[in-house]
DNA sequence: GCCAACGTTGGC
DNA sequence: GCCAACGTTGGC
């Protein structure tokens, strides 16, 4: 059974043009206890994910990507030199985890923040609530569809 | 740049 | 275990 998510990227930080050129990359420094969570049990190989830009005028979705290996442990928590060391992680007790992601499906149109606001069949999607901070997040069927649709696609075409 | 929302930290 | 202080996210 597939599921769908949806993971933020601020798009200066790591653009989805990046994730074509890489071809694949581990979905590192997430530290929010909720995300960890979803990325260590639930996102599993063959899940896909939609790759959504923040940060930047306006927020949008620009591709969808599988997940191509489940959960395991972020070295760069490991790491005293990266940005998201974490003393309290450690390779017999990892804190946090990551998975890594595949490009699929460049949209042939993005989709916008307001677009996705202006659908009422998206009414209740988490990415859409006010405060919505996860920067991992499920993602419905039925959304998924809808969105996919709003940018020329089907969800035939991720096969 | 502002600020609302919300997660984390740490004193008590 | 409460809660104030603080830090971060991220839309606007």
């Amino acid at each position: 059974m597939v599921a769908y998510w949806l993971m933020k990227s601020e798009l200066d930080v790591y653009p989805w043009s990046q994730l074509i050129e890489d071809e694949w990359t581990h979905w590192d420094g997430v530290r929010n206890y909720q995300a960890r969570n979803m990325m260590r049990d639930e996102l599993k190989c063959g899940d896909y994910v939609l790759f959504y830009h923040s940060n930047c005028k306006p927020p949008h979705i620009a591709g969808v990507a599988i997940v191509s290996r489940e959960g395991y442990p972020d070295f760069t928590s490991w790491d005293s030199q990266s940005k998201y060391f974490d003393a309290k992680s450690t390779t017999e007790n990892p804190r946090w985890f990551m998975v890594d992601i595949e490009p699929v499906l460049s949209l042939s149109e993005i989709v916008t923040l307001p677009q996705l606001r202006e659908q009422p069949e998206l009414e209740g999607m988490p990415l859409l609530q006010r405060g919505q901070r996860l920067s991992v997040q499920r993602v419905d069927e039925s959304h998924m569809g809808c969105i996919l649709e709003m940018a020329g696609h089907t969800l035939e075409d991720l096969n």
